[in-house]
DNA sequence: AACATACTTTTTTCAGTGAAGCAAGTTATA
DNA sequence: TATAACTTGCTTCACTGAAAAAAGTATGTT
């Protein structure tokens, strides 16, 4: 990133984005107290809530009551400023949401694909839909922007997917595809790190300067947010903590490597595990020759299987040693654990908890 | 942190800032360089350099050869423009560095005291040799800053040990009673992350945005670079890569818990292995009667020895693992390996390399 | 060799610009 | 009448850009 050197348009950039944000975070709020707030001269304010208006970035929502003198104009930013649609593609599925600035889901539209398309038609079926929300969008208004959150490693500078083994793609344009055709930004990141810029900005991390989420379901995946940005390495591919070696000479895992924690706490590993002891279990209900999903161990958990239940806390411990190791390499005061795996948080939080609680250095 | 408005101040301080930088780091430079390198504009650049000038920070040191026109008048950074001191508490030594502006040490001093002596009589002492370093330093120039290092958990933003366990000391303002006595900033840190300031200033973190240190020696520690800023945690503690779980319930750690990595890879492991497995190794020279210091290994292993030569190779496998879990999380360009456990790098790097080669992700 | 002319490059000067800041004034209310 | 919210007009100051000044080099002529 190179410096920007100071003059009058970095002020002036400064100043109109602490005063949007004032509004837009704090908002509705009177031209003096945000004066009060950021420390900004009256007039100052003044002038630049007249651009904004004109802009129509920002509006006058009505006055507030009198405090013994005149009434306090209030200022709202126009959340319907513009709009922006956000894209998830899964195995075989896109969802799509258009949404505006504030993040409030406008249309939602889900398409299914065959699974193991090539990329080219799928890119495809994306431009057709998203030509088809930006009618949604009303005339006087327009599309600011595209996410894309893709299961893989990306570049996130690029916009590009380098690898993703869900979908069996390599080495795609995203960005630039969907930037000439719509002539927008288009961002493109991992799910996981989509997610954790959610929470940034919308959830539990908005508060916090550094967190971590993990997310624990068929594999164990972590965004990292570190000063209020989202870290995602030199190469685009951090947080990968599924891969921390949690057990020297351990399991295989199906990255190749040996003892990862992917290969001890994940689906995979559950119904492996519940397959390898089923013969320990006599008065186990599960019958091992049907498929065996992670949707029917928890079932099966929750009607008291104590073999699916073990196996649930056996993975649920060593989440635990990962945790454990996250928290001591990066001293949060907050990690967020997410992920379809915790649909059963009610048997894997108090073994994670305890574990975190009774080792952390 | 609070957000700076944008005003006059804020653009001169950016760009004298920028000015400096450019002298300090690609000088001697001339003028109209700096305002090609920066793109500010060279009247801007005269006026900042002349304000410069008048404070000493930067001096005319002459002029470079002409390429067809006037020549260049070169200008540099007047590095001894003040001093800094920098003071390392060992376990009962106190190290003193007096350096000017470019870290060129200008007096250096050991000084012992008894080990488990209190903080305040070292405090003391530390406050003596203060005042004698000061001596040594010119009359016109003064001290601008005082750093100091401690193995230890430290509160960075206060500059207060929190706790010591090689000093048995817990909870001591240390940069408050040096800040009143001296009147200069006081900037306390533990000795990896000091360690880890050192290559991102001036050792091979200069051109670096993401990076690692690693300290291999009694334990493991680590120093985390993000964005070219020291990354501390929410509460001053992150780095602790040597109690990541690296062996789901193995040997039991000095912290309290179980499998650290800290547990495998540092001295008291490699002397523990070799006095565990002594009686397979007939042929070994170690004496194991005589007290056992990592030195005495490190000689053994110099002089063929297997037994000590196998326990530094497995321990240096274990950090491998750890040094591949750090690299999965952060993914960054550089890992730097350093402490006192390197003394034996030709036995150790051969196997750390081989296994992160062999196992990345 | 001495000199004149043309061109280059570096640095300085100075009027102009614009964003913030300040103070006085206006509007609206208790 | 006092007070709070907001507006207007003027001032300030750091950057900008163009022109001028300073200090060279290159080349051709006498």
């Amino acid at each position: 990133m190179r410096l920007r050197i100071g003059n009058k348009d970095l002020i002036k950039d400064i100043n109109r984005s602490l005063v949007i944000n004032e509004i837009r975070l704090n908002g509705p709020i009177s031209r003096t107290d945000i004066s009060k707030n950021l420390n900004l001269g009256l007039s100052t304010v003044t002038n630049i809530v007249e651009e904004l208006k004109t802009q129509k970035l920002i509006f006058e929502i009505g006055e507030a009551d009198s405090t013994g003198g005149r009434k306090p104009i209030l200022l709202e930013f126009n959340y319907n400023y513009g709009y922006t649609i956000g894209i998830k593609i899964e195995e075989n599925n896109l969802i799509f949401a258009l949404t505006n600035l504030n993040a409030d889901i406008i249309r939602r539209k889900k398409v299914p694909f065959k699974r193991g398309s090539n990329s080219n038609d799928v890119l495809e079926l994306i431009i057709k839909n998203i030509e088809d929300l930006i009618k949604a969008i009303p005339m006087d208004r327009s599309l600011l922007g595209i996410g894309i959150a893709i299961s893989g490693l990306i570049d996130q500078k690029r916009g590009r997917l380098i690898y993703s083994g869900m979908l069996n793609w390599s080495d795609i344009d995203i960005s630039g595809i969907l930037k000439d055709r719509f002539n927008v930004p288009v961002y493109v990141d991992n799910d996981v790190n989509a997610y954790t810029l959610a929470e940034l900005w919308y959830g539990q991390g908005r508060t916090l300067s550094n967190f971590i989420v993990v997310t624990y379901g068929s594999g164990i995946g972590s965004g990292i947010v570190i000063n209020k940005r989202l870290y995602c390495g030199d190469f685009g591919g951090a947080g990968e903590i599924g891969h921390m070696v949690l057990v020297a000479d351990g399991r295989k895992c199906e990255c190749g490597q040996k003892g990862c924690l992917e290969a001890y706490a994940s689906e995979n590993f559950i119904i492996d595990y519940i397959k390898e002891n089923i013969q320990f279990f006599k008065e186990s209900k599960i019958n091992i020759d049907e498929e065996l999903s992670i949707e029917k161990v928890y079932e099966y958990a929750k009607n008291g299987d104590m073999l699916a239940i073990n196996a649930l806390k056996l993975s649920a411990k060593y989440l635990g040693y990962g945790l454990l190791s996250v928290i001591n390499i990066f001293n949060p005061s907050t990690i967020i654990l997410a992920g379809e795996g915790m649909v059963a948080k009610d048997i894997i939080l108090p073994v994670v908890i305890d574990i975190v609680k009774n080792n952390f250095f």
